[in-house]
DNA sequence: CTTTATATCTCGGGA
DNA sequence: TCCCGAGGTATAAAG
């Protein structure tokens, strides 16, 4: 990995043009051919970048260039697209070249799918008599998050999300369509369940007669805790 | 902006939970307090990160991080949420402080707005006597990127996109269904106009009246020259 | 391999 | 401010 801080001109000619007028920026090329181009600022995306695989060539710029100030362009070219991005080096501030190797990679805990496990495992917080069929039920279009049964017996397509938006209701309305056309299921009706669910996709669902709850992650995690309070 | 190769672990308590073992990374410390953690590799998304407003807070370790090789300890706190960063250094491989200032930021070109105001302006690409009403036409759910009239003066609403998907068809549906409740518009039909268009998002487009447009970019920016060599 | 759903998404615009 | 849509989205999982 090479650090550069440089006042430098960026030019990128891909999906799209862009170009970053002359400023101190820190650049990072990476082993694999990729480079960022960071300001002081913003949050983790660069300002612009090349993802890998790529290949980055350093040069002395043509005659025209260095009497503008360029003293360096970095020219890097994505190996399967004709994506490419420019730096115009002015004036070279740090440069240091650092070995790393490879990385052994982040460790997650805790998102969408935990949410699914604990509601499975409580699915009564859909209701008094609510009987879990199976998590991942196969669709032709897909898996249904879950699949239940009310207190009556009929057949319940729960979609879970952490935050409920519109999207997840349409992609709800599509598994209840398909379900509903299965004479062994249907009627089927639909839960949406999220830690928050948006306006929007609220209207929308109370619209197509979905039911919408909101999970309360902290009482799903200490369900035991609050069950053992209620006596 | 400081600059930080360390061999060091990272965890992250937030909106998830993640851990990083032991390795050799760079560490970005901005003038906003925000943190990122690279590796050699991957693209511009860090390993992890905290994004501003935030505050680095730079300690020694306890006794008992200290027997585990701990030399100092980058507690990164975030300004509004709860979210926590905590960085272990083993050990310092390089440190570098630098003053960037102000970024000019970026100047983009050509996206879906570019292809809006270019389908706008040579809206008979749509068909023959068709006619602009106007851009961003408001409805209650947001706007419809193009309303237009065809060669009969009935409505036409337009959806627009890079790159057609299935979500994008959604959209439009629940466009047309709204506008086709208001008298002063019904019947309104809906074209779907992308540069490439997904199969799945043709045949959902087609089984629902939608007509599918594909848009040449390079066309329509030289639409006057295309017009000219028809002569 | 392509397609689909998710993301500590980030980022910008509009009400 | 919140909410919504777009992204050079990236990225992982599934068919």
């Amino acid at each position: 990995m090479r650090l550069v801080i440089a006042r430098c001109s960026v030019d990128y000619a891909g999906r799209l043009t862009a170009h970053l007028p002359l400023a101190t920026r820190l650049l990072i090329a990476k082993a694999d051919g990729s480079v960022l181009v960071h300001s002081d600022g913003g949050s983790y995306k660069p300002l612009n970048w090349m993802s890998p695989p790529a290949k980055l060539t350093v040069s002395v710029p043509e005659e025209d260039q260095r009497e503008a100030g360029v003293v360096e362009t970095w020219t890097v070219q994505h190996a399967k697209t004709d994506d490419r991005l420019v730096v115009s080096i002015h004036e070279v501030l740090h440069d240091s070249e650092h070995e790393l190797g490879v990385d052994p990679g982040l460790v997650k805990d805790g998102v969408e799918a935990h949410l699914q496990k604990l509601l499975a495992e409580h699915i009564a917080t859909l209701g008094e008599g609510y009987t879990l069929v199976r998590r991942e039920y196969m669709t032709a279009i897909g898996p249904v998050d879950i699949l239940a049964r009310d207190d009556a017996g009929r057949a319940v397509a729960v979609e879970i999300k952490r935050r409920g938006e519109i999207d997840g209701v349409e992609q709800l309305t599509r598994y209840l369509e398909l379900m509903n056309r299965d004479p062994l299921l249907a009627p089927v009706t639909g839960v949406f369940a999220a830690q928050e669910i948006k306006p929007q996709a609220r209207t929308l669902a109370t619209d197509r007669g979905i039911r919408c709850v909101v999970l309360d992650y902290d009482a799903l995690r200490g369900i035991d805790d609050v069950d053992s309070r209620l006596f």
